[in-house]
Order: C-alpha cells, then structure tokens, then sequence
DNA sequence: GGAAAGACTGTAACGGTTTACAGTTTCAGC
DNA sequence: GCTGAAACTGTAAACCGTTACAGTCTTTCC
C-alpha cells in the first residue's frame, strides 16, 4: 500500500510538502510541487479517508436519511442529491428507516457519534426530539427535504396549501363531491405531508361550503395497490361515490384511475382524478397532479447542506431554524374535466 | 468528544481493556466488562468510525456502483442492498456513474484507494479492464448484480435465456410476426442486458423458423417515453406492424401499450406487448414480463459480498470468476394473447 | 549592505482506535 | 505449597494523514 510517506521520498520532499502541494492550501515551490505531482502520480497514491478524516475531523461525506428507498418520490430525491454531492466532492451514503425501531436508533447514534458523515440530510422524516437534539448537539448540520423540521433548517412543499390547491382545481371545474385518498397513520408516523394534505383539502372544502362525508375520506398507503383498492371501496358504492377524487400521491391516483375504469367509470367523463407529486408516469396515464420536482428538491438540499459546511462558520450556522419553501406547480392534463355526470 | 479515554478513565481500566470489552474479541473479565459498559453507557461513548478503520483496515462500508439510482430497476435493487446491509452491519455508499466519464473514472480511483469500502457491488455496469485490474490489485472483492462480470463474481439473470423465453411465449401463442423494442447502443455502453435481451430474441425467432424484418426492432432507451415512441413508430405503418411486441424493460412496455392504445390497437386482442424485469406497476396495466425480483436480487448480492468478507481469508476469495445465475418466472398477465389479427 | 517581510520547507505532535507483546494474576492439579 | 497453563490486563506501537511551529532561504526596500 503506498502511503505519503512512499511519495514523499520518491518526489525528494517531506511528507508536509507532499500533503500541502496536493492540497494547495498553501505554499509550495512551483518546482516542489510538480515533484509531488509527478511522484503521486507514477505512484498512483490517493491519501486514505479515514486518515484524512482522523487528522481533519471532516469526512466528506454526507448521510441521508430515508423511510424507503425505493418509491419513487425517494428514489428521485436521492438521485438529485448524490448528483449534486459528486460535483461538490462529498460521497453519500444511506440510511433506510425500513428496518425497523431499534434499527432506528442505532441509526441515529451511529450516524452522529461515529463521525462517519460531516452532515445529515434527512428525506420526509419526522424526527424526534432527542434525534434532533443528539444531531444538533454534536453540531451536525441537518437539512430535512419534503417535510418542515422543527429546531432545523429545512426545505419543503407547504403540503397544505399542496393539498387545497389540487383540491380548488377540483372545486374550479364545478365538482361538488370530491372524495380524498390520503395516507393511513402507520406512514404518518414517519412524515408528515399526508396529514398536511389532508388538512388542506379540508379547507378548501370549507372555504367553498361544500359538503363533506365521511365516505368521501379513505385511507391507503402510498402505492398503487393502496390507492386502487380504496378507490374501488369508494367509488363502487353508487349511493356515495364523489365525482371527483384528489389522491395525495400520483402512485395511489394511478390506482384509483384503474379502479374507476373496472367499475366502469370514464376518467375524467365520469369521474375527475388529480395525484400529488409529479411522477414520470403520470404524463402518460394523463395524470393532472401537483408537481413538486423531487429531483431537483433533493439537489437543492444538497447544495444547501455544503454550503453551510463550506461557509467561513459552520458551527455557526448549525442551530438556525429556517424553512425554505418549495413552489408547486398544478399540471393539467387529462384526468381532470368539468363535472358532467348527473 | 466523548473518546475511549474518557471511557477507560471512568470505568478505572486501561483503554485496551475497553476496546476488548466493547468489541467482545477476548478474554475480559466479567468485572471489568460491567464497568467498561456501564462507563459507555452513561457517557454515550460510540467508537469513531475514522478511527476504527485506521486501525483495522476495515470500513464497514460497502460502495454501490450503478449507473443510475433513480429508474424502477435500480432503486429496487438498491432497496434490497440496503436493508440486507443494515443487518449485517455495514453502511452503503452510492457512486452514480450518470455524471460523465471523468466523473466514473475519480469514482474508481477514490473508491478503491482511499479505503473508504471494504468491498463493491456493482448494479449491471460494464467494468473496463482497467477498473476491475484495479479493484482485484487492491484486494477487495466485488460481486456483480445483475450483468456478468468476467474476472469476478457476480449474480444475474440469463438475459439471453430470458429474451428467448420472452420471445418464446408469443411464439406459443401464435404470433409469426413478433417485434423488439431494445435498448440503444448508448446505454448498453454501460451494461450489456439489452443485448444479450436482443440475442436470445433473434435465436428464439430463428429456432421457430420465423421471419424477422428489420422494421420490427427499434432502438429506444430504458424509460417509458422511449417505448411510447419506438412502438408508435413500429406500430404506426399498417404494412409492417407486428402483432406482438416484445420490449426489453417493463417501462418500454408501459409506453408501448399506451402508444398502442393511442393508434387504436386494443391491447391485446390487436396486438401483444410482453415487457421484462417485473415493475411493480406492471400487475395494474396487465403487463405480462418476466419477473426478476430486483430487490431480492439485491439483497442476495449484498450477503454474497459479506459473506465474502467475513469468512476466514477473505483475500483467497478476491479473484474468483463465479457466476450466480438467478432465476427468472414468466409472468403472463393481460397484455398477451393469442394471435386474432388478419 | 542590512533588515524585515514573506515564501518555502521540515520536524514532530496529534487525531482515536486496535492489538502485539509482555507482565501479572488466578487456579487446577499434584 | 508448588508449578504451569490459562486468563486477564496494561503499555506502547502501529494505522496514515494534516498542520502548528520553527527554521531557512529569498526578495525587497531603504
């Protein structure tokens, strides 16, 4: 294994000189420093992580946190995050909620204490007190992505107004029955947007004086199989079927739209259908959602999480509190239309 | 920051002994094992990660290596990764190979020289010579998932086998004139399915004495869009359309169905779509394929790797050439049935 | 020509573990 | 009670970089 030291002796140098000239945090002899460059190079060194993370105490690498990895809300956050931290030099490496509470916990001290990652970047995580308190303790800077954070800096649809808006667009279209699919509370523990979403298709309704009934309210976990069965439930009874259908995510309204169709709905003749989140599918199956560019969301995060890290004061910058809001955009398409039936 | 001095102080033994204690190796008596954890326990003390590995050499990291983390296939396998890691005890790292050749070739350097990963799993990613040279000097294994890795070990579906048996099924059904939807040459610069998927498509036709026009195989890539527009284009011409269409991703398969649908085609009175790799969405769109469970697949790369590297000499076992071959099933849905057109 | 500033370089301490080695204690067996 | 083996424990040397500090060499400016 060849080390500074091999480096050192081939380019005729101490090994200071070998580590600042491949640094370049300071001055060396142009002369010094081709010598070490060309010695590193015939050598094929690269200086050992763990090395350079033991004598710096940085480890250019940044730790995400995830509920699930695969869906593809997260899957698309984390391709824009790694993505964004190649360029800024930083690895990532995962953390999945998946497997379980005390999987949870030992994630959590590890993550921190170990001073395997400089920071924390966590995906639609509800934290708890002493999770939050723990990373801030140790001054890891944390950005949370799709979901506000309280005590942190984060980064986030406003899920409520989310949640209104798709539900006026329905409103807007002369819909007076309008059914909601949202998150069942076994996911809600985890984050928070289904509740928000909720809330807001609530208001709307009541800023609109509609009406609202019970069976218009179904609850499914975020995958097409949750959203086509509890469309089927609620549309396959004629006395109480809506006639239109807000689904908080784009996986559960690609379900319900299949459902209408087996029950032998049009979509959106008979029955309007608007998701949440904007998947690459839903183009294809005409799916009007609210698009919040999870890609993108995941870059964003990225790149505010080196820059505190990079900043003159990063300790500083540690305990702020800020929320940054995300834009949404309403994307129309073909699911949706004007109320006809009756 | 809490060290193992501060830990070896308050339980009143040496630091060795606390490391012995922790990492229950040897013989530490049972007094002392008490106090030791006791100590930890109230100080909170987890051993740094950076320095751990300086001393032993090992990460307890695996790198992931794949050219794209967000697509269906990849996301599942590295769900699969992911969670069987966390059991055995090691971290991920992601290294996405989508940033660009200068990019995938610091990805290679770094990963193996700064010691970051005790080994590597790569996702259907072609090795060049020089990068598994690399990776097999250094000592740390890899195993390939799937995509065959010459030179080293790895675990992946027969996709010749699983092209012809694909191609196969609508041959059963009576199809004579069957159709392909590839990869491009541009993605299969990074992993070879796709032509492997194309071979055993042409020796299935051949074995059957069919015809095979060059108008019936299209180049697309992996995603939805590309299927849509490669089977509008095939499908299009009235005088060389095919009744069956086989695509070499379910993606594919989900946007050749819909450009079918859009050019009036019933699916699959008019024509068969068969797809390949088993999305998840593809029970709800009746998209008959083959299922290669990813995320299995993922996890059973991950135990290979560790496995690996928790035996006895984990260096004997560096540079062995091991194919794995992994099973495959032939999921007929809805989107395939026998041939009625003419 | 001399002094001061600045550029450059090397020595050595330091980061926080693990573990080889050597020393001490315990205990079974006679 | 003695002996040898086994169990236990501590000291100190790795592991491999970065960087504070101090020293040397140039250069520049009176």
């Amino acid at each position: 294994m060849v080390g500074i030291i091999e480096v050192a002796q081939r380019a005729g140098v101490s090994t200071a000189t070998v580590s600042r000239a491949l640094n370049g945090k300071s001055h060396v002899s142009a002369r010094a420093r081709e010598k070490v460059l060309k010695a590193a190079q015939e050598l094929g060194y690269v200086a050992s992580s763990s090395a350079y993370t033991l004598a710096t105490g940085r480890a250019k690498n940044i730790g995400v946190v995830m509920p699930f990895v695969s869906p593809w809300f997260f899957a698309s956050v984390l391709d824009g995050i790694v993505n964004a931290l190649i360029n800024r030099g930083y690895d990532v490496t995962i953390y999945s909620l998946s497997g379980g509470l005390s999987h949870r916990r030992r994630t959590f001290e590890d993550l921190v204490l170990r001073k395997r990652v400089d920071g924390v970047l966590t995906v639609a995580v509800k934290l708890t007190d002493s999770e939050l308190a723990n990373l801030t303790a140790l001054q890891k800077p944390i950005v949370g992505i799709g979901g506000p954070i309280p005590g942190a800096r984060s980064l986030s649809l406003d899920d409520e107004g989310a949640g209104r808006l798709a539900t006026q667009h329905l409103i807007s279209l002369g819909h007076t029955e309008i059914g909601m699919i949202a998150g069942n509370p076994a996911s809600e523990m985890d984050f928070h947007q289904p509740y928000l979403r909720r809330t807001g298709y609530h208001e709307a309704l009541l800023d609109a004086n509609l009406d609202f009934k019970p069976e218009w309210m179904a609850e499914a976990d975020f995958t097409v199989g949750g959203g086509y069965h509890a469309a089927k439930q609620m549309l396959g009874d004629p006395r109480s079927a809506p006639t239109a259908l807000f689904c908080a995510s784009d996986e559960m309204g690609f379900g319900a739209i299949q459902a209408a169709r087996d029950l032998g709905y049009r979509v959106p003749q008979d029955i309007s259908v608007i998701g949440m989140d904007g998947h690459e599918l839903g183009e294809f199956y005409g799916l009007s959602t609210i698009n919040q560019r999870p890609k993108e969301q995941g870059a964003k995060g990225a790149n505010m999480l080196v820059d505190i890290l990079e900043s003159d004061d990063p300790k500083q910058l540690v305990n702020v509190e800020q929320l940054t809001q995300w834009p949404m955009d309403l994307l129309v398409r073909s699911s949706t239309a004007r109320r006809a039936r009756d």
